[in-house]
DNA sequence: GGACCTATTTATAATTG
DNA sequence: TCAATTATAAATAGGTC
């Protein structure tokens, strides 16, 4: 007809999809890429990731490198009360930056290494036999809701306002780096 | 020039970098990869999306959109840790991967999201730049030290296109970056 | 609705400065 | 070393079946 018949990808437009079915392909198919992204960068690095993808109203997938259920219980769990001066956003959000400064990291690099490959061919193996259930990895039945954009308003007007200092920040230079921190292998 | 001078990239080696330094840029770049490709998902798909990367040797990174935190809440409030003996409702990633190869590794992480990502990038700058950051960003006062003056430039992008979509919220492209320098060995 | 196709965009490894 | 560039591989939006 007269459709251009365009097959290509014809750019991102990152704003909200509003056809559900176009939405929904997005969706998956992005998600599968996203956590393709992040075994390989698992694989490659040897880092450890977790993802937590929540759809609305749907149950939530999640990629975990070695295990994101630890991760996430690990983190939470040693978790103290929030402080109460916390001005509408809770303390969480210290507290978690607290501990994963606090925390010491001890990996055992090549059980590591060894099961990010193995999980690097599972995963692709795992792609190719089922892709029709490749959406259905419930991990957790948890309800997940959705949260207000409250701080959205707060941090834009710290973001202009860094906005300018930071576009006039490039030639300065500065860095503090501790030699030897790296202690992997 | 004899050389075939090849600068492009010649495919992904799915195996773990062997240069450190080559690794660790791997890392930085396809870690915001990663973020970027996740505030896509969530910005295009709606859906909540949280991120936990832990880089051997280092502080964990954290990622995601609408809120993670109460995400991390929920899941950890109304979910249990998964006991290996009953994975009934665990996901069936972490069965394989467990499957594959059975060594449990120590991880700890902190999850966050999109606005975390941008918190740690406001919170570096305004750090430095010794802001005050108690009327608009005090979420997070966790002492993070591990930003540094090389992340400007990138930030300056990612922070430019973080206000429009901050602006807009949800109809312009916007994406956060991590904090993309960590310390070096 | 899903699997495959393709044109185009995006990501990024290597290289250069 | 760090940032910028570039060429190539990978991702993917839309179409087709």
């Amino acid at each position: 007809m007269s459709t251009r018949l365009i097959k290509g990808r014809k750019g991102v437009r990152l704003a909200r999809i509003e056809n559900q079915t176009n939405r929904q392909v997005t969706f998956s198919k992005r998600r599968n890429s996203v956590f393709k992204k992040a075994n390989e960068l698992a694989t490659m690095t040897g880092a450890e990731v977790g993802i937590i993808v929540c759809p609305q109203g749907s149950k939530p997938y999640s990629f975990g490198h070695p295990n994101i259920n630890e991760t996430i219980n690990k983190y939470v769990g040693e978790e103290r009360p929030p402080s109460p001066s916390s001005p509408g956003i809770d303390d969480k959000y210290v507290q978690m930056f607290r501990k994963a400064n606090s925390s010491e990291l001890n990996i055992r690099l090549n059980s590591l290494q060894d099961q990010l490959d193995f999980e690097l061919n599972l995963r692709s193996k795992l792609k190719q036999m089922n892709k029709s259930a490749e959406n259905q990895q419930e991990w957790f039945k948890g309800p997940i809701e959705k949260m207000n954009y409250t701080e959205a308003s707060m941090l834009k007007e710290g973001l202009e306002d860094l906005l300018l200092k930071v576009k006039n920040y490039g030639t300065e230079r500065g860095y503090g780096y501790e030699n030897g921190k790296w202690k992997a292998e």
